[in-house]
DNA sequence: CAACGTTGTGTACGCTTGTACGCATGGGAT
DNA sequence: ATCCCATGCGTACAAGCGTACACAACGTTG
């Protein structure tokens, strides 16, 4: 029996929810079978968490740590040595070369906030996490776009059971990020072919309302 | 009681199926609730699909029907004078203006298919029927890639609660559509900027796969 | 040192779920 | 016209769920 004061329990259950969603998915998630992964008594987790939407909160938010860390150490974005496509590509390329598992697990709890109101705040962070990054490297509007390709061709992949292809994804990237502007990086090493362009419309139709949109807030 | 000979019970019993994931989300699928709403004896649902899975797919392949519908009949998907990019905003514009209901419900059923592999083929229907239309207009992987980036758009604003810009929307749109081949329609109807463009690797790089990944299959 | 209050536990309850099973029923063969 | 069998229906059951509640145990305070 035992652990009274036990301050790392609330941790421990939300870790042990993240596993129960991993390996059975978000139907598979309830009191009782965190409890069990958690090695903690029925009681417990109703008595940290009040709802299971709580706990989901607590789950995607912990992911979201997981997730901006791994951003903003593992591809080299923050270098503006490295074209912004070919940094995003390689990101990817991580996150991918962890397994579906990983990946399945974010997206599920990412694309819960559909039919979840309370899961949407923490769905817009999570795209912050993506998004503040690149922000940095070209405008608000792109970086937003950029984000957006990289979860449809995330879920292309992980949907239809596809393997990931770098080079597609870096092409399309660049034709994207090559359309906004390029702060930072500037020498694009390969070909200056898009030296004059973005010249259409760069900022005044993107975005209009600031960077707005992606953090809906309450 | 009555019906002893109601042949097309099954498709009403998808209609309901249909109607209770759009009401209450695929969690709320079960045995009893598609059967009082489709008004009929427990008994007759699982007769008719052994398992909610079964359910499901059909359900999806329904939805399927209707959204290849309307991408065909809808916008002017197929007119070689309208830019792709602004097709596919209108087309993403009509599909807004009927609320978020349809749309989360079609993208639950979608997304389902991350975690029931069973759902996965049809799931790659589904991107095909968006996918083929515009690759009559465009080389396959930037196909491909509308599709993705159309997907990541709809997704951002469902799962944050923003609202959709159709001007940010065609203005990516067609920052990718623009590198591709552009089949059929010619004139870039804004500012011939990208004239010279898409030398840099236009199709070797693009989809090495033929049209390949889209269509998992088993 | 003792008593109290807060924190945490374990069990018990009502409800919903998927599934299995016995019975009514209507059409086809004789 | 009658009998029979496959088809379809309604119910009954066991399992699992979220939640509520009564007790045990610890830290704190007088």
């Amino acid at each position: 029996m035992a652990r009274r004061h036990d301050p790392e329990r609330r941790e421990r259950i939300i870790e042990a929810a993240i596993r129960v969603v991993g390996a059975q998915g978000i139907a598979g998630l309830s009191h009782r079978s965190v409890a069990a992964e958690a090695d903690v008594p029925l009681g417990s987790t109703t008595y940290h968490f009040a709802s299971l939407d709580e706990l989901l909160v607590a789950a995607l938010r912990r992911c979201n740590e997981n997730f901006a860390r791994m951003v903003r150490e593992g591809g080299g974005l923050a270098d503006p040595a490295v074209p912004l496509a070919d940094a995003l590509t390689r990101l990817l390329g991580e996150w991918f070369s962890g397994g579906r598992g990983p990946m399945e697990l974010e997206y599920e709890l990412y694309l819960a906030a559909l039919r979840r109101p309370v899961l949407r705040p923490v769905a817009g962070e999570w795209a912050d996490a993506l998004v503040e990054p690149i922000a940095h490297r070209t405008d608000p509007a792109t970086a937003r776009a950029l984000t957006a390709l990289l979860d449809g061709i995330c879920l292309q992949v992980l949907l239809t059971g596809g393997e990931f292809d770098p080079v597609y994804t870096r092409e399309m990237l660049a034709r994207l990020a090559e359309g906004g502007a390029d702060r930072s990086a500037r020498g694009p090493a390969r070909g200056n072919a898009s030296s004059g362009r973005r010249r259409r419309d760069p900022r005044a139709t993107a975005d209009p309302a600031g960077d707005g949109r992606t953090r809906s807030g309450t």
